[in-house]
DNA sequence: CCAAAAAGAGAGCAGCGCTCTTGCTTCGGA
DNA sequence: TCCGAAGCAAGAGCGCTGCTCTCTTTTTGG
């Protein structure tokens, strides 16, 4: 399958790889929608009719960087769950990661104003695993604002490929669902409350991809997950501009509460006696 | 100041304002990407450059269209907030409203799965006034998704102004502002915890704003506005598609939580003996 | 060795934002 | 009332974009 099968094989790829970086480079400096072909092709030295031997069109080249980009927020996450103390195998194996391109993300590593716990320190804080994971997306995010604008902007092309890009995007969130699992397995969860509307739909996405937590949690999950990328996209896309100066301290607030609304509780009121609240509420 | 000067500023107002409407029809109809200078003076019968004596550029006429956006979803938000029982005097008649524009807004009432108190039934349902104008923006975003993208999703041209549009975008924060201040001097509100660093973060900006709320809740605040965020746009730009369908549910759950997070309680739970936990830790 | 496939090069089309010049209309003061 | 000034529409044009088509060159496999 990957072994070269001839001097053109091997220069399609090459040719290929070296669009797509000078595509992502512009895209970087200048965002989506200055992203133009021709500028590709130029500063590659080709004329840009060529370039669509290898691209049929702006828009594929835009999907392709647009997969990327998830990986490489999903790969952030991940890194930074395997950092945080190793509680269970990290993450599934299936999804096909795409490994060639995901290795971009490894110069994330800087994940401000988070205390990560030592690899074997006794019981493990559950909670600080996922601060750091939230902390290493918006990370990621602050680094590369443009290729978050990307996928968590508004959706540029005419509402682009969806089905395709799904699973790349699910990679960041099975970061945090793996926190939340290793958790639940150590008995560190109190389930949160479900409203009757919405269990149906929470046990149904716990059988679907076979869960291991109460669909109370899975819930609770989902809305956190979005929540997230509210707090990152206004920090990202300025809106707390002239607002807010304390954004580390919001965020790492914020995301502790996040773990609570999971039902995670806090290292040191777990240990005082039978109280299972979070601190918020002692 | 309004008056009519002659004949030909009239015309001059006429015809800005059939730009700007023509414009924010091709923005609802194809996105901001889409808008073209072109197309809108094609559509009106006269020829491109002649648009350039009403709106020196393209930024420029997305700009206004930027800060029409914002007053929209301000004035859902307050609208909202009005018919949810009048606790108060609704908003600050400050922040110069622009009341032309604002009035397209108006259509904008249903907010599904919400049930709205009466206008005077006793106790007034804090939490519940929370989620309706919490469902108030999430119904706007829905129905005009490529003008919430103008303003929630990537700043478009390079970073538009941010100093212009601070006024207008924080309407519908100020709404959300004005439930937790009744809830609060209503002595419905129990501050939650709020960490040593983000402290004096919160206090400058409840002196700054004057805000009769205690520090906690501001800083809550603040984070719950910018989650709400987080879920509006995960489903409008499509992050939910083949995963979420019970979106109502989601987001009325989600948004009862946020209101927990600022500090606000649930009506049953507070007649309850002196039980000032929300319900999910009953 | 040679036909077939793949790739590059160039011209060209329609569209875009924006500028500049040229006439025409309207306004306000002498 | 007239006339210069200002406002405005129209057209041509510049440089850019994504994309298509044709033609030539290069590489491949039988």
């Amino acid at each position: 399958m990957t072994t070269i099968r001839g001097a053109r094989e091997r220069a399609r790829t090459e040719v290929t790889a070296a669009i797509k970086d000078e595509a992502r480079r512009q895209l970087a400096a200048e965002g989506a929608a200055k992203l133009s072909l021709r500028a590709v092709a130029r500063e590659l030295g080709m004329v840009s009719s060529a370039l669509y031997r290898y691209f049929p069109s702006r828009d594929e080249l835009l999907t392709e960087l647009i997969v990327d980009a998830y990986d490489a927020v999903g790969s952030a996450a991940e890194q930074a769950l395997a950092a945080g103390g190793p509680a269970s195998s990290a993450t599934r194996a299936g999804s096909a990661t795409r490994a060639g391109s995901a290795t971009r993300a490894g110069a994330v590593t800087s994940a401000g104003a988070v205390t990560p716990v030592g690899p074997a320190s006794g019981p493990v804080d559950h909670v600080g695993r996922w601060i750091a994971v939230c902390a290493a997306v918006r990370a990621w995010a602050l680094a590369h604002p443009h290729e978050y604008a990307l996928i968590y902007g508004s959706p540029v092309p005419g509402y682009s490929a969806p089905l395709l890009t799904v699973a790349p995007a699910s990679r960041g969130a099975f970061a945090l669902i793996s926190v939340a699992r290793d958790a639940h397995r150590a008995g560190g969860i109190t389930p949160p409350a479900l409203s009757d509307e919405l269990r149906p739909e929470a046990e149904r996405l716990t059988a679907q991809f076979g869960l291991d937590l109460p669909p109370e949690v899975v819930a609770a999950l989902l809305a956190s997950w979005a929540q997230l990328f509210g707090l990152i996209s206004f920090e990202v896309f300025g809106q707390f501009n002239h607002l807010v100066e304390a954004r580390d301290e919001l965020f790492a607030q914020a995301t502790r509460r996040l773990a609570h609304e999971v039902g995670m509780r806090d290292l040191g009121v777990e240990e005082a006696g039978r109280a299972v609240l979070p601190r918020e509420y002692v």
